[in-house]
DNA sequence: TGAATATATGAACAGTTCTGCAGATGTGCA
DNA sequence: TGCACATCTGCAGAACTGTTCATATATTCA
C-alpha cells in the first residue's frame, strides 16, 4: 500500500491520539447518537425527573426509558437518586452537558443536512 | 401513566427542540460514535488527505474507508476534491470540527469511564 | 488502445443495538 | 400482611451497522 503524502501521514499519525482515548470518545459520541437518549439527555439539562416523567417526555415505554437510563448509568453520564418508589435521574457529566448544550443550539439555528438530498 | 411532577414535565417540553432537530442531531452523534470514522475525522483535522493515506492512517481496508468517507460525504461532514486518479478528503462542517476537536480535548486530559466498572 | 492504479459501489454476512414482554425487586399504604 | 405502584432486568426478536469480497468506474501512462 503506498502513500501519497507520507510526511503528512506521518506528522498526522504523530499527533493522534491513543486508540483508547479514539474509543472512549466515540463511545460518548455513541450514546449521544440515539434520539431518544439524546432527548431523554436534553430533558434532563435543566435538572433532576424521575423515571415516569422522561418516560412521558420522550413518548418511549417505561422499561425502554429504564434501559436507556441504565446505559446511560454504566457510562456514568447520569446518576440516580432514589425517594421512595421513584428513581430521580441527574445528568452528571459536565463534559456530556456542553456537548448536548453545543449540538442542540447549532442544530436549531442551523438548516437540517438530509441525507437524502446528496448528490451521490 | 400518573406523571410526578406535571408543572416540570411541560416547561421542558416547552423547551425540548422539534423531534427533526434532536434527530438530525443525533444523527451527527451518530457519525462521530464510530472509532474508525472519529480516527479520519481527526486525521482531517488539519487538512486534507487521500483515501490511500487515510486508509494507512486509521488501518482500515480501502474499501471500509470508501464506504466511511461516502457516508460523512452523504452527511455532508467532508468533501472531496479529486486530483488525477486520487480523491482528497477535507472536513467541511465546522460545527462537527467542534465537537471533535472539544471532544478529544477532553478526553485526552480526563480519565477514560470505563462501564464495565460501574456499579450495577 | 491496453495495463496498472485509485477509488467507488453493491450484495451478503456477522455483530451489535433497541424494544417489548414477562417477571423480579423494592417501597408505601391500608 | 397483602396489594398497588414504580422501577429494573434478562431474554428474544427485529432492525441496523460495518466489513469484506467481487466488481465497476475512472485516470494515467506506455
Amino acid at each position: 500500500m503506498r502513500l501519497v503524502d507520507p510526511e503528512r501521514v506521518a506528522s498526522v499519525n504523530a499527533r493522534m491520539p491513543g486508540e483508547g482515548d479514539i474509543v472512549d470518545t466515540a463511545d460518548v459520541f455513541s450514546l449521544l447518537g440515539d434520539p431518544r437518549r439524546l432527548k431523554l439527555l436534553v430533558a434532563l439539562l435543566d435538572g433532576e425527573l424521575c423515571v415516569c416523567d422522561l418516560a412521558a417526555i420522550t413518548g418511549l415505554s417505561e422499561s425502554a426509558t429504564s434501559h436507556a437510563l441504565r446505559l446511560l448509568r454504566a457510562h456514568r453520564v447520569v446518576t440516580v437518586r432514589r425517594d421512595g418508589r421513584n428513581a430521580f435521574y441527574r445528568l452528571d457529566d459536565a463534559h456530556v452537558r456542553m456537548l448536548v448544550d453545543l449540538a442542540v443550539a447549532h442544530t436549531e439555528h442551523t438548516d437540517a443536512i438530509h441525507p437524502e438530498r446528496t448528490e451521490s
